[in-house]
DNA sequence: ACAGTAGTAAACATGC
DNA sequence: GGCATGTTTACTACTG
C-alpha cells in the first residue's frame, strides 16, 4: 500500500524541467493509495483460504482455522520476539517506530495473553483480527523504509522529508481509521451500517480493511463454542480495562454495549453534535450493535428481523459470560493500543511538522475550523460546513487535506480524488491557514483555484494580475515558481471557455462561465461510483471531519441534501462549494431541470464587454456579459447549473 | 488502447 | 527592447 504508493511517486518521476520541473512528479499519492486499498483488503485471505477448499466439514474447518491462526500468531510472536520487525529498517531513525510494534504486541502478551491462551479465548476470527491489525502495524513500519529518494538532487533532502511526512499522515490516517472502525464495532461509535459499511469500505486502505474485519469475525460465530476457562484466568476485569479503553470516548457511556445488552437503544452518544443530530435516526428502532437486519456483534451477523429478535439474540447469544466478556476485553485492548499508537504517531507527526517548519508550535495549526482565515478568503463570511463541524481527532493535518495534496511538490492534477473531495470552497477554507504558510501545493487544478479565486471577489471578476496575487496570497505554495505557476494560470484562462475575459474600464478582467464550468465536467460519474470517488479521495481529515459532517448528514450532502438543491438554502450552506476541486462532481443527479433559475453570477457582474467571438458567445457564453447588463431572468435556461454559488443577489447588491 | 483532462513549457502576438 | 498579457501548440502524465 504504502509502498505501492511510494513507487508510484517514484514512478511518476519528474521529467523534469528547471527547478520547477523538479516539483512536479511526486505526486497522486492518493490515488497511490486508492491502489492499496485492494491490497491491503487481500491479506485476509491468508487465514480464510481455507473456506475454499470445500472437502473439509465444517468441525475440520474450524480446526483448521484456529490451527492456521494460531500459527501465524505463533509466527508473528516470534518474529517480534526476534526483531524481525524491522527488517528494512536498520535505519536508526526508525527506532521510533520500531517502538510501536512492541507496543502493539503489548497488546496480546504483555497482557499476559499467550498464544495458547489466546487461542483458548479467542475464537479463529477474532485471532486473525488482532493479528491483522498487528499486521497492520509491521507494514506501516515497514512503510516507513526509506524510500527512493525523488531522483532531483536539489529536492532531494526536502524530498525525502516530504514522503516521510506523507507517510506518516497515511499511517495516522490508517490508525485513525481503524480504531474509527473498532469503535464502531465495539459499540462507542454507532454508524449506521449503511453508513459505516458503505464509505468505509471504499476507504483507502493500507493496513486492514476494515470490511474484512467483520468477515474475520465472522463465521466464527458459533456461539456454542465454549468459552475457554483460560479466560477467567484473566480476571475480566473489564471495568478497569474499559476506563483506559475508552477514555476518549466518553468513558461512561460505553458501558451499556459492554454490560447490558437489553438496552434497546442504548446508543452511546459519543460523536459529537452533527451526527447525533441528523445522522442518528436510529431512533428506538435502533441499537448499536444492530443493523442492516443482522447482529454487530464482533463476528456474529446473525440475521435478526426486527429489534426484539435482535434483543433476544443478543441476551442469549451474547449475554455476559466468559465469551463475550473476552471479546470485549480483546475489543478494549485494540482500541486501547490504537490509542496509544495513535497517541505517538501524533507526537512523532507533530515533531515531524516541527522540523519542516509547518507550524508546529501551535496546538492546532490547521483545524481550526472556519474561522478568522477563513472569514478573510471568503468573502461570503458563511460557514462552510462539512468539514468545519467536527473537529477532527488529529489537530495535525489539515482535515481536507489528502495525502496527495501534501506533496509540496508534484503537479496539482489531483484528479479523482481532486475531483471528489470536498469542495475546493470548503476545504480551503479550512485549510485556508495551512496552504497560506506550508509550502503545498494545493490539490487543486488551476481551473479551479483561479475559479475560486474570481469567485471570492464581490464583482465575480479579477484582472490577471489579481489573480497572481490571490495565488500568492492563498499558498505559499505559489509564492516561487512563478513563472510555472503564471504560465499556467494564463494557459487556463485562455484553453478554457469558463473562463471569460472581459473588457473592463479598467482594462481586462477575467470572470467565470459558471456554466462552462459545469459543462467541463465529464457527466460520467454518478452514483455509486461517484460516491465511491468521493469517500476515497478523502483523506482521513477530511472524513473525520467531512464523515461526522457530511456522512453524518445522511452520507453525503453533496448527493442527497436538499441543500444543495435549494439554492437558498445551498447559498446558505455552500457559498462557493461544489465547484469541487477542479470538476467533475456532479454532485447532483444533474436531471437538468431540478433546479430553480439560477443567475449565473459570473456574467452579469457588470457592464462590461467581451472582446472576443461574439458568434460563439452566443452560442457556448450565452449568458456571456458582452451584451449590456445581463438581465437575470434573460439568463437561459439553468440548465444543469444546479451546484453551489450563493444566490448571486447576495453578493451583487 | 484510447479519449479526456490537466500541467508544463515554449513560441508567438500584442500593447504599454 | 523589456515586460505583462494572451493565445496557441506540443508534449507528457494521469485517469476512467
Amino acid at each position: 500500500m504504502m509502498v505501492e504508493s511510494a513507487s508510484e511517486t517514484i514512478r511518476s518521476a519528474p521529467s523534469g524541467q528547471n527547478g520547477v520541473g523538479s516539483l512536479s512528479g511526486q505526486a497522486d499519492g492518493g490515488s497511490g493509495g486508492a491502489t492499496g486499498t485492494a491490497a491491503g483488503c487481500s491479506g485476509r485471505d491468508v487465514a480464510t483460504g481455507a473456506d475454499s477448499n470445500g472437502e473439509m466439514s465444517p468441525a475440520e474447518l474450524l480446526h483448521f482455522q484456529q490451527q492456521q491462526a494460531l500459527q501465524v500468531a505463533r509466527q508473528f510472536l516470534l518474529q517480534q520476539a526476534s526483531g524481525l520487525s524491522s527488517p528494512g529498517n536498520n535505519d536508526s531513525k526508525q527506532s521510533a517506530s520500531a517502538v510501536q510494534v512492541p507496543v502493539s504486541v503489548a497488546m496480546m502478551s504483555p497482557q499476559m495473553l499467550t498464544p495458547q491462551q489466546m487461542q483458548q479465548i479467542l475464537s479463529p476470527p477474532q485471532l486473525q483480527a488482532l493479528l491483522q491489525q498487528q499486521q497492520a502495524l509491521m507494514l506501516q513500519q515497514a512503510d516507513g523504509t526509506p524510500l527512493c529518494p525523488p531522483p532531483r538532487a536539489p529536492h532531494q533532502a526536502l524530498g525525502n522529508k516530504q514522503l516521510a511526512f506523507q507517510q506518516q499522515l497515511l499511517q495516522m490516517q490508517q490508525l485513525q481509521q481503524q480504531h474509527l472502525l473498532n469503535l464502531q464495532r465495539q459499540g462507542l461509535v454507532s454508524l449506521q451500517p449503511s453508513q459505516a459499511s458503505g464509505p468505509l469500505q471504499t476507504l483507502p486502505q493500507a493496513a486492514v480493511c476494515p470490511t474484512d474485519l467483520p468477515q474475520l469475525w465472522k463465521g466464527e460465530g458459533t456461539p456454542g463454542q465454549p468459552a475457554e476457562d483460560s479466560v477467567k484466568q484473566e480476571g475480566l476485569d473489564l471495568t478497569g480495562t474499559a476506563a483506559t479503553a475508552t477514555s476518549f470516548a466518553a468513558p461512561p457511556k460505553v458501558s451499556p454495549p459492554l454490560s447490558h445488552h437489553t438496552l434497546p437503544n442504548g446508543q452511546p452518544t459519543v460523536l459529537t453534535s452533527r451526527r447525533d443530530s441528523s445522522s442518528h435516526e436510529e431512533t428506538p428502532g435502533s441499537h448499536p450493535l444492530y443493523g442492516h437486519g443482522e447482529c454487530k456483534w464482533p463476528g456474529c451477523e446473525t440475521l435478526c428481523e426486527d429489534l426484539g429478535q435482535f434483543i433476544k439474540h443478543l441476551n442469549t447469544e451474547h449475554a455476559l459470560d466468559d465469551r463475550s466478556t473476552a471479546q470485549c476485553r480483546v475489543q478494549m485492548q485494540v482500541v486501547q493500543q490504537l490509542e496509544i499508537q495513535l497517541a505517538k504517531e501524533s507526537e512523532r507527526l507533530q515533531a515531524m511538522m516541527a522540523h519542516l517548519h509547518m507550524r508546529p508550535s501551535e496546538p492546532k495549526p490547521f483545524s481550526q475550523p472556519v474561522t478568522v482565515s477563513a472569514a478573510d478568503s471568503f468573502p461570503d463570511g458563511l460557514v462552510h460546513p462539512p468539514t468545519s463541524a467536527a473537529a477532527p481527532v488529529t489537530p495535525l493535518r489539515p482535515p481536507g487535506l489528502s495525502s496527495a495534496s501534501l506533496h509540496s511538490g508534484g503537479p496539482a492534477r489531483r484528479r479523482s480524488s481532486d475531483k471528489f473531495c470536498s469542495p475546493i470552497s470548503s476545504e480551503l477554507a479550512q485549510n485556508h491557514e495551512f496552504y497560506k504558510n506550508a509550502d503545498v501545493r494545493p490539490p487543486f487544478t488551476y481551473a479551479s483555484l483561479i475559479r475560486q479565486a474570481i469567485l471570492e471577489t464581490p464583482d465575480r471578476q479579477l484582472t490577471l494580475n489579481e489573480i497572481y496575487n490571490w495565488f500568492t496570497r492563498m499558498f505559499a505554495y505559489f509564492r516561487r515558481n512563478t513563472a510555472t505557476w503564471k504560465n499556467a494560470v494564463r494557459h487556463n484562462l485562455s484553453l478554457h471557455k469558463c473562463f471569460v475575459r472581459v473588457e473592463n474600464v479598467k482594462g481586462a478582467v477575467w470572470t467565470v462561465d459558471e456554466r462552462e464550468y459545469q459543462k467541463r465536467r465529464p457527466p460520467k460519474m454518478t452514483g455509486p461510483t461517484l460516491v465511491k470517488n468521493m469517500i476515497s479521495g478523502l483523506s482521513y481529515g477530511a472524513l473525520n471531519a467531512s464523515y461526522q459532517a457530511a456522512l453524518a448528514e445522511s452520507s453525503f450532502p453533496l448527493l442527497n441534501s436538499p441543500g444543495v438543491l435549494n439554492p437558498g438554502s445551498a447559498s446558505s450552506l455552500l457559498p462557493l462549494s461544489h465547484d469541487d476541486a477542479g470538476a467533475p462532481v456532479e454532485p447532483l443527479p444533474s436531471n437538468g431541470s431540478s433546479s430553480p433559475p439560477r443567475l449565473s453570477p459570473p456574467q452579469y457582474s457588470h457592464q462590461v464587454q467581451v472582446k472576443e467571438e461574439p458568434a460563439e458567445a452566443e452560442e457556448d457564453r450565452q449568458p456571456a456579459p458582452s451584451l449590456g447588463p445581463p438581465n437575470p431572468s434573460t439568463m437561459g435556461p439553468p440548465e444543469d447549473r444546479d451546484l453551489e454559488e450563493e444566490l448571486p443577489g447576495e453578493e451583487l447588491s
